[in-house]
DNA sequence: TGCTAATGAGATGTAAAAAG
DNA sequence: CTTTTTACATCTCATTAGCA
């Protein structure tokens, strides 16, 4: 969601809150009726499937259909992943296929491990896996002031900020170095 | 009337807002070539091509009956075009060519653009810039020597160079702080 | 079985198309 | 041109299901 540049944005906090959820609308009453009922929508199909990472891709043809395919990420591509989440956590399009180049996974695969990752961490959680990585959440101590995006250096975040909130930057005074 | 009609601000409530943006889309380094560029060749849209079924068939075809095309704006053509917007917001035929020069978008795309975008001020979306205090253009006197951007301070010129002319200030020897 | 990749629904934003 | 609607892209959140 792009928050349109020029929004005035509210923005913001949220500090956590989540999960109490669900919260939504109540208000309004019967709000949602109008809403979400004549969305024909989405349909999107996902991608999803077709190629796994390394290998073999034409073999299957017929049984894809039902089966969920789970791709495998080694250790050494999260190390990779962590690396370059701590840098930006909302990475845009172009950098989201540069890290997929980088680590060999399709673009899809980095974007939902982004998602999952962006969610384990509202929900408190980090990983500590096999091959545990210095990488903690609480050393990411920069917030864009835009979004929530995180970063660990100043230069990283205010590259984002350029490529993202240009306009509310420049209309709120921030100084990009 | 600023406040957005719809934006729940009511009670405080406002799900977790997310302003998450995306927008995505900037190529990583590689010197921007603007995907509008000749042809259409490789659209970002992806798969579909797999949809599932088991040989690969019909794709092709023809392109889809209703398959819209979405072009996706980068933040440096957003950059661009808010500036152009905020000098004028209804150019004549001959400046939104000269706009869409300098972007790397077709015409009709920059044109459409324009019209949203009157249209979302007119909403009440974004605040008009042009009488904010903060990007008022007789203020604007650094121009741009790759193009006609203009900017207000030195570092937000120095940015859009790195993000839209680095080879040409590369080559020109123009020196980023 | 626990962790987590994948999926799907719902929400938001907006480019493009359709109406006016 | 403006206004309204449609189609897509992407996010969050909740849930499902694969694999070590």
């Amino acid at each position: 969601n792009p928050a349109h540049p020029m929004l005035p944005q509210m923005n913001g906090l949220h500090l956590n809150n989540t999960l109490s959820d669900h919260l939504s609308n109540s208000l309004s009453g019967l709000p949602h009726a109008s809403m979400s009922s004549g969305k024909p929508s989405s349909k999107v199909l996902n991608d999803v499937s077709c190629e796994g990472q390394g290998g073999g891709r034409e073999v299957e043809d017929d049984q894809r259909r039902d089966k969920r395919q789970r791709t495998t990420i080694t250790p050494e591509q999260l190390e990779v992943l962590y690396q370059r989440y701590s840098l930006d956590s909302n990475p845009t399009r172009g950098v989201l296929e540069s890290i997929a180049r980088d680590v060999g996974l399709k673009r899809r695969v980095v974007q939902v491990w982004f998602q999952n990752t962006r969610a384990r961490e509202r929900k408190g959680q980090f990983r500590s896996t096999t091959t545990g990585t210095s990488f903690s959440l609480g050393l990411n101590h920069l917030r864009c002031l835009f979004c929530r995006a995180l970063f660990k250096v100043k230069s990283a975040l205010d590259a984002h900020i350029r490529s993202r909130h240009w306009a509310e930057a420049e209309r709120a005074g921030y100084n990009l170095s």
